[in-house]
RNA sequence: AGCCCGAUAGUAUAAGGGUAGUACGACAGAUUUUGGUUCUGUUUGUCUAGGUUCGAAUCCUGGUCGGGCUACCA
């Protein structure tokens, strides 16, 4: 039990809400979601689930400026795709009378001001925090000044920052958020829900936790940064008396090799980096998605990382546990030379012309997954790296005088090396072993390695994209110098490749293993002449030369 | 400097005063027609100094280290 969980039994226990569990997923549209908000969706609605309880969408859209439809449309189709769904779809901006009207309430409470002061001045008045700020000469208007002033505001009488509206709390206090918070500003800007109905717009800090009580959101879960705001967010629903929405905190995810801001995210879009928020090597839940990942090993991965309040800084070697551990169970085997120009590999001892169908068996982790078809001929594709002319001590593959079984068909015997003028092997000359047919072996032969194929004759091209860490470091954002020095350039590696024939069926999206080389999707890009595969992740390797 | 948060194997995360456990990783072995999977075993930890207590990872105090706070962003 994480020690949010804690806190929802504890209130279950005294009958806090009644048993009432109400939590909210609140992310601002403005960019796409990452599986750090993975961790927080998971969070919040796996609360709701387990104690019974209803989790709401709520869109945090109080900056026009930077927030768009486009954000709000995928962030409710990742959130759908990664299984939950929620209770209602709220906006911020739903709120904005309620909000205008908690803040006329402050004034008249004395608990508001209009300020003339610019954004430098005021960032002068605040101080620093081992000094207390000054208070600002327009503090002390009159409630009535102050009603007046904030009215003409909203009718659009002042230009973007001539005036904003500040709780007065104290400006001595050594929380910096007391020190007299701005929470509405002027900005003359078409918001994507409200359109030009208003010209200011709440801060955060007058929305977020206001929301939460408008919907009676009895846990409301953010990330550690916002621990400071929190006795605020308890100010102003003690001023204004409304429903007691509490807010807790916890650390958010961190990934190795990869940034997890929306900011650096952004950059990365927009500078090219990559192809978009939905890259197969952007952390996004779209990248994540078009690289292969099921919702399945997400909600696996959120439900290991754990919840706590340190920070921490989680091995991306679990998220790629997580989703070979589910691709290992679920996916059919089929065989791919991923090779720009493959080894040609001629069974000399074999029929010229002739084709045999092997039956090939789709899973051994899934017996009801069945076999199927391949065909097989007198001369298939390798793998170049299944072959060496002086092989290490346990090389278990192809080299001259070795032999090695092609999976599910023969054993074969490397007799002869054929290479280029450039001294490139591009032939291997093999004999096979007729009763060592798979299924029906009565060679008596035993051999170390097992190597996948493609039937020459057969065979498909595709293109298949390899994606390695975004990233060089483990932490970029702790690096020297900016982040984007530490990208690494060989992220992204695309190639051609054989496959087997039936691979021409699947559809974007399908996900296979091939054998002996990694989990791999189909990407949107394929055509019906050319399938792209994304490689999500490579197998375990456990080889070393 | 002031205030706030945190500290348990390499990485995460449990243990609510009573045997420090789990997962991933790493290493070793077995099985294997994927050097995959599976199975078995091994490895490594309570930041520090005091205090309270029969007993402290847990409670208290000091220190150290890490992080946060001084946007008309959220």
């Amino acid at each position: 039990m994480n020690f949010i969980e804690q806190i929802v039994e504890d209130d279950l226990a005294n009958q806090i809400h009644e048993g009432r569990v109400h939590t909210r997923f609140p992310p601002e549209p403005n960019g796409y979601l990452h599986i750090g908000h993975a961790k927080s969706i998971c969070l919040n609605f796996g609360l709701a689930d387990t104690y019974g309880g209803q989790t709401n969408l709520r869109f945090d859209d109080t900056n026009p400026v930077t927030e768009d439809t486009e954000y709000v449309d995928s962030i409710k189709a990742d959130v759908r795709w990664l299984g939950f769904d929620w209770e209602n779809e709220f906006y911020a901006s739903d709120y904005f009378d309620t909000l205008y009207a908690f803040a006329e309430t402050l004034i008249q409470k004395g608990l508001a001001y209009v300020d003339d002061s610019t954004a430098e001045e005021i960032a002068v008045q605040k101080g620093n925090p081992s000094e207390p700020g000054q208070e600002s000469p327009y503090r002390n208007r009159s409630v009535e000044e102050n009603l007046e002033l904030f009215r003409q505001m909203r009718a659009g009488a002042f230009g973007d920052g001539a005036k904003v509206l500040r709780a007065k709390v104290d400006m001595a206090s050594p929380n910096m958020h007391f020190r007299d918070p701005i929470i509405y500003r002027i900005k003359h800007a078409h918001h994507h829900r409200t359109g030009d109905a208003w010209c200011i717009y709440p801060m955060y800090d007058f929305a977020h936790g206001q929301s939460d009580s408008i919907e009676k959101i009895t846990h409301s879960i953010c990330t550690l940064e916002f621990i400071p705001h929190r006795p605020l967010y308890d100010w102003f629903i003690e001023k204004l008396a409304i429903f007691p929405s509490k807010q807790y905190e916890m650390a958010r995810l961190n990934l190795t090799y990869t940034v997890m801001s929306k900011r650096k995210l952004l950059q990365l879009v927009h500078e090219g980096h990559v192809t978009g928020w939905d890259d197969p090597r952007m952390p996004t839940i779209s990248g994540l998605r078009r690289r292969g990942y099921t919702p399945e090993s997400i909600r696996e991965f959120c439900e290991r990382i754990g919840v706590a309040k340190r920070e921490n800084m989680i091995d991306v070697g679990l998220l790629e546990f997580c989703i070979r551990e589910e691709l290992n169970r679920t996916t059919d085997r089929v065989m791919a030379v991923l090779d720009e120009n493959p080894i040609r590999l001629v069974i000399t001892n074999y029929p010229d012309g002739q084709t045999e169908t092997m039956h090939i068996e789709n899973n051994p982790e899934d017996p009801s997954s069945g076999a199927r078809e391949v065909p097989f001929s007198r001369e298939v594709y390798v793998e170049r790296d299944d072959f060496m002319e002086i092989p290490p001590k346990k090389y278990f593959r192809l080299a001259p005088g070795q032999m090695v079984r092609l999976k599910g068909a023969y054993i074969v015997r490397c007799d002869e090396v054929v290479k280029d003028a450039d001294g490139t092997v591009t032939q291997l000359n093999c004999t096979y072993i007729p009763e060592s047919r798979s299924g029906s072996d009565t060679s008596g032969i035993n051999v170390k390695g097992t190597i996948h194929w493609v039937s020459v004759a057969h065979a498909k091209e595709a293109e298949v994209r390899l994606y390695d860490r975004l990233f060089q470091v483990e932490d970029p954002s702790s690096e020297e110098g900016n982040f984007k020095e530490y990208i690494n350039p060989n992220s992204l590696q695309v190639i051609r490749a054989k496959v087997e024939p039936n691979l021409g069926q699947r559809q974007i999206g399908d996900r296979v293993q091939f054998i002996r080389k990694g989990y791999f999707a189909v990407d949107q890009d394929s055509t019906a002449d050319l399938l792209v595969f994304n490689r999500t992740v490579t197998l375990k390797d456990s080889w070393k030369k």
